[in-house]
DNA sequence: ACCTGTCAAGTCTGG
DNA sequence: CCAGACTTGACAGGT
């Protein structure tokens, strides 16, 4: 099995590169000149791009080659009180200059909508907001010139006390979701709510790729193994031109399980690898912990001399079961 | 330079 | 029914 290691947004090693500055609201409300404002959020984006490129560069310099970008390249994009302003267009060079990158060096790259992004909630004017921030993500990577490989990954959503019926509302709002974006979505099983069975069945009804995240798994299943499941969730990932993917953390403590650890525990994440590999050909691991890059990068050397864990790279690893 | 409190969002819980 | 917790990285304002 090739597995390929990937990290979310931010750097810890490389410094002043924040791909997520932004205003807060009352900053921007503040300000008495609103064109001279919305320049300036136009100039924070821009600044989140370019800091966006060279963290690929980074990247690229360590043969990390799966990434995961901010959802918060654009500040206030989607507020209320910037109605009409439409900044795509605007940033249409940085993002162009970000996706020739990408397609460049064979990166593979995608979003992770904020839990506001919620296609079961009850509520007409929620799902509105998340639709639109949906379909901001994906011309964000039309923008980039980047085909449908490039996806964007959200959990299923709040319970409201009736998973089932919940569960059918989320599929209908998801069935009216347009192609373009219907195409490029994962959905991912949650910490709290949506368990991975469930969350496989709703992409198995949909015909839509499964992220398993095995740290939410641990804390939140229904007595199924990841084992049972992960022929399953291969299965959703067929057809796709992208190897499955899952989210790797540790649990913080014992007190505090759901929370991330500042590292990735390795030998949870090994005994998981154990367990698919022969019938897993590739995998992209995406890192979720506090020390981001820095983790994936002590995730590196700690896998030196683990039995069956043959580094293939910067970044990846030839992992076999003798 | 550093520290503490605040900010955004939607959902859920406690009162 | 409403206030607060949850989560996260960064702003904002103080020293």
């Amino acid at each position: 099995m090739f597995v390929r290691f990937g990290y979310v947004a931010m750097s810890t090693v490389v410094s002043k590169a924040s791909p997520s500055q932004t205003m807060t609201a009352t900053a921007f409300a503040r300000l008495e000149d609103r064109d001279a404002a919305v320049r300036k959020l136009e100039r924070i984006a821009e600044q989140n791009l370019a800091n966006t490129l060279r963290l690929l560069k980074h990247n690229l310099g360590h043969d990390i080659r799966f990434y995961r970008f901010s959802s918060r390249l654009i500040p206030l994009v989607g507020h209320e009180m910037l109605a009409g302003w439409d900044p795509i267009p605007r940033l249409a060079e940085p993002f162009a200059a970000i996706g020739a990158f990408v397609r460049e060096h064979g990166m593979r790259v995608g979003f992770h909508p904020d839990h506001f992004t919620v296609l079961s909630t009850p509520r007409p004017d929620v799902l509105a907001h998340s639709v639109a921030d949906l379909d901001r993500h994906v011309r964000m990577l039309e923008s980039m010139g980047l085909d449908e490989r490039a996806k964007l990954n959200v959990h299923i959503g709040g319970a409201y006390g009736d998973k089932t019926r919940t569960m059918e509302r989320f599929l209908r709002q998801f069935e009216a979701l347009p192609e373009r974006i219907r195409n490029r979505m994962m959905l991912e099983n949650d910490d709290k709510t949506f368990t991975a069975a469930e969350t496989l069945a709703a992409c198995e009804a949909l015909g839509v790729p499964m992220v398993l995240d095995i740290h939410h798994h641990a804390v939140n299943h229904g007595g199924e193994s990841v084992a049972e499941l992960w022929p399953r969730i291969l299965a959703t990932w067929e057809g796709q031109d992208v190897p499955p993917k899952i989210h790797a953390s540790s649990p913080r403590s014992e007190q505090d399980p759901r929370s991330h650890a500042d590292y990735v525990h390795v030998p949870d994440l090994v005994a998981f690898f154990r367990e698919i590999a022969e019938m897993t050909p590739e995998l992209d691991v995406m890192i979720e912990a506090k020390m981001k890059d820095g983790a994936l990068f002590k995730l590196m050397e700690d896998l030196e001399g683990v039995e069956g864990a043959e580094k293939a790279g910067g970044a990846s690893i030839r992992f076999s079961v003798k």
